[in-house]
DNA sequence: GTCGAGCTACTACACATGTAGTCTGCTTGA
DNA sequence: TCAAGCAGACTACATGTGTAGTAGCTCGAC
């Protein structure tokens, strides 16, 4: 299953909020997009499976995300690794851009050890 | 500027292999595309400025990427990182599916201290 | 019971992307 | 010199994606 950068965006929301309307879902998203937009996000999501209703509260229904954030992200970091070449420069590019200090790499290597 | 899956995987043939005629980029590629798809995409990197034509040699127009790797990596990587929630997220990721080790990080560390 | 606000379902459209065919012209070897 | 072959230019099309409007239904309040 592919998701695009706005599905990923509403499932990141889904992900965090848990059971959410499509009002909430809307809101969440700062309203860049209509609400209709966002919608019609849902519904294809909805189609791919990656989210499921739940229920209707009054008038409204609500979703759920109905696929793992993990297996997600392990995907797109998979891709990416793929793109740049492993782990190793993936990493080095984090340094070069400031994004990974010595306390990053510090608490991450206490976890590896557990 | 954004690119492709496809057009990525081209770039990063002429990351390798400098300049490049259609080709030689469509043999680096495994066929797995046919020579028009490969000639299309080039012409819409082109278009795009990310890569330029150099020279004819014989029949055939010989290209080159017009920008850098790095910066391109570094822009999938920012991408990524915002989706997942940040570097920490990220290098947990890669502990929990094996791809970083011990020794990765070490090499890392080392690197970060220079 | 009725009406209005809000929600869903359906439809639409432009642009990006992956895919590839065809036509035409240049190049080079015979 | 001339033809065969290779390459480029142009064209085409299905699908995915971002974007949103409209029509009609439903629920709650009065």
């Amino acid at each position: 299953m592919h998701l695009s950068k706005f599905e990923l965006q509403v499932m990141a929301v889904l992900w965090r909020g848990g059971e959410l309307s499509v009002r909430e879902v809307h809101e969440a998203l700062s309203k860049d997009s209509a609400y209709t937009t966002v919608q019609t996000i849902l519904q294809r999501l909805e189609q791919k499976g990656a989210v499921r209703r739940t229920r209707k509260v009054g008038n409204a229904l609500m979703f759920e995300a109905a696929i793992a954030r993990k297996a997600v992200h392990r995907q797109l970091i998979d891709e990416l690794l793929d793109l740049v070449g492993g782990s190793q420069p993936l990493l080095a590019h984090l340094v070069d851009s400031g994004k990974l200090s010595v306390e990053d790499l510090e608490a991450i290597r206490k976890k590896v050890r557990k």
